[in-house]
DNA sequence: GTGGTCTAGACCACA
DNA sequence: GTGGTCTAGACCACG
């Protein structure tokens, strides 16, 4: 479990390691119960501040992505969202109408888009789904 | 033209500005040579500060999006993308996957994830491309 | 506006704070749209740390109850909770499981607690609620 | 006697073992008089750290629901709180209040509240009192 | 002016 | 050892 930062990145550096943790659990590389680096551990290995990390894991946990427990460590929820029906469909359709928006600003055309999101889904595939 | 802005939205205003802009090129109901509302005008409309219109419009000119001309006012640029194609492809990557991590961990699934982005591009279909 | 909180408290001056907002809420003290005193006027006025506040803040945020908007202030949400309504229940449950519990080990019965809750719910209605 | 804690939940495994044996009493399960399993039993049964258990029931002691004797192991006490009745009555507002509040936050009113209560108190009624 | 991020370092609580 | 809280102070971003 590796996890990397990039200090000169405008994104900041928790929003950083919150994304990699959830980017991580959507290829399956973490799976739930698995247990994060610890907050020390993360802090020295990225050269960052032990508050960052801690910080981040905060608002992970805030998510419900992680749980953690005092003494022990942070460890990977095996539960799905707890959010409402309309809520999830509103947050997704932000996204599509993200990458829609500024996919064709960037020059592509409905089947590029098509196409890139099929092909991340084939490469690497979402892993299956407990519900809690 | 009319443009809406959230203000309670943790998303800068200028930054849904740029969004809003953006979103009506990428829909069709703005297109290259069309004039852009006055700063003071927006600002009246949209209820906030001529300077966020002003940084709103200044974001846009540097991603090229739109050209501001001194006295006449800012206008849609027709041009494409200006980047290097390893760029555009690595920006929409990008994109994908910020769509497939969080849209996972909203509870979607591969096929959901699909739908919804052929659905939003069927109900309102991308322009035609005219490349720079 | 006054927030107080108590430093000597074994519950964290940030969820002292939290609470005091959320009651000041639920009593009608506060409403949708009302702004909050900034985090370094609330920090001066409490005599505590500025980040304290902040961390307060953006807990609250979390959870829904406020929105920050950077240049403008705090600002209370319209919006109703967002959690899924077996969510929903599942906290409310455990809420009342917790009052009977420790209620009754500090000697009250059944008549007692509904009493209580019912004194206190005609001693300061909860305020309407807006849908969202 | 079986007792489980969620090593997942954010409340301190401790504090869990706490409340499971005064909820345990609460619903008449545990009487006055009756024995909690032994430290390294209850250690091994749940899962969990010896110490863990110890401090669950020093904390018990503490609050004057059980007594340790030497050797024989933790008994449950019969008698009431020892609190004076203001006190009493303080903590009771406090945990009303706190269900208010947050059953308020979770989208519940006073109607939802009430009933609540009542469904919880006739589902398991709170065993009769012996005052100390 | 507002909030947001990051660092540094102290001290406490849990297992 | 783990995470949690709080302080102090610097610097940035938004309106």
């Amino acid at each position: 479990m590796r996890l990397r930062v990039d200090p000169t990145s405008p994104e900041p550096i928790f929003e950083q390691l919150v994304f990699r943790v959830k980017e991580a659990i959507a290829q399956g590389s973490l799976v739930g119960g698995d247990r994060l680096p610890s907050v020390r551990e993360l802090a020295r290995d990225a050269s960052i501040n032990p508050n960052t990390v801690a910080r981040a894991y905060e608002a992970l946990e805030a998510e419900g992505v992680i749980v953690r427990r005092q003494g022990s460590g942070c460890f990977v929820t095996e539960k799905g969202s707890s959010l409402a029906t309309n809520e999830r469909k509103r947050r997704l359709d932000a996204l599509v109408q993200r990458l829609v928006t500024e996919g064709f600003h960037l020059g592509f055309g409905a089947r590029e888009l098509r196409d890139a999101l099929a092909e991340r889904l084939s490469a690497t595939p979402l892993p299956p789904r407990r519900d809690s």
